[in-house]
DNA sequence: GCCTAACTGTTAGGCTACCTAACTATGAAC
DNA sequence: GTTCATAGTTAGGTAGCCTAACAGTTAGGC
């Protein structure tokens, strides 16, 4: 974490071989969610409203921007749109009327699903044509990856 | 491939797996390109015109939007940028009086060194925190995922 | 040779998702 | 019961992508 100290040559060649791998990632996303009738920020707040939401009644505007990495009128607008679709619904906090508590709707919860099965498929039919040793490492890494999120999100 | 017959279940938990790490990292990168002078648009054209421009004088404008997943008008609205900033150059094809080549400047050379070094670092500190065998991990899988890509990309 | 078809890149116009700044309304502290 | 902090919305702006329409260049068929 501290960057005045030189780091080591190891670690900078895996950093940099991380990052080209991410970097190329994203236009692999961009081609998955291309076909789709739910944009990819759309999916992600569905997505994230399905595992965050039941808990407590909703999750609240602030905490899905935190959730999601962007600032808090994003979110608003994201779920204004998810709102007028019909898939997600704001409702008043009843313990604070500041704030407002977003959960998804049976449709919501329907489009999440739906979208998420296709979206596999299609990364499974990608995945298939992997050898089973790649495949392992690939299963290897992603706990690792999800920390490494987890530590640049926290 | 074939999305009409039954995916094994294993393959498409994998499937749901990684595209819920290749998901949460999209926002990972975007924290790392945040406090940049270069976005993350501009510094992957560079980067791609470092690897692939010098051997032919230049790489062609259909030639990058390739490269980078893009349609062609976006390229070369990316190209124009750059352009005006000093950073890359556009030349005639002596071969092709239609084709377009671009090619870096010295500026544009050391703009990429610098903003790659800067995320390199951020990157590296992230991963000094993990363990030895998280790192292994992680380097074992990013071959797998660069085929992966090539794959989707081809 | 020329005329047509194919190709390369630019221009024009529009969309989505993000941002910051400014505002409203509620809650909390003293 | 002011005053200060917090939650969310609204307004306005930007980056990066897209499709459609265009101009210039090349290549083939006759």
């Amino acid at each position: 974490m501290n960057a005045s100290e030189p780091a080591d040559p190891g670690l900078l060649a895996l950093a940099e071989d991380f990052r080209e791998a991410l970097r190329h990632s994203i236009y692999l996303v961009r081609r998955l969610d291309a076909d789709g009738e739910l944009s990819a920020a759309q999916l992600s707040m569905l997505k994230m409203l399905m595992d965050a939401g039941p808990a407590a009644g909703g999750v609240r505007v602030g905490e899905i921007a935190r959730n999601l990495g962007v600032k808090v009128p994003s979110a608003t607008e994201q779920i204004i749109k998810l709102e007028r679709a019909g898939l997600a619904r704001r409702e008043p906090d009843p313990d604070d009327s500041r704030a407002v508590r977003v959960t998804l709707t049976d449709a919501g919860l329907a489009a999440v699903a739906s979208a998420n099965e296709r979206r596999n498929t299609v990364m499974a039919g990608v995945l298939s044509s992997l050898s089973d040793e790649d495949r392992a490492a690939l299963a290897a890494a992603l706990p690792v990856i999800g920390r490494i999120n987890a530590t640049l999100l926290a």
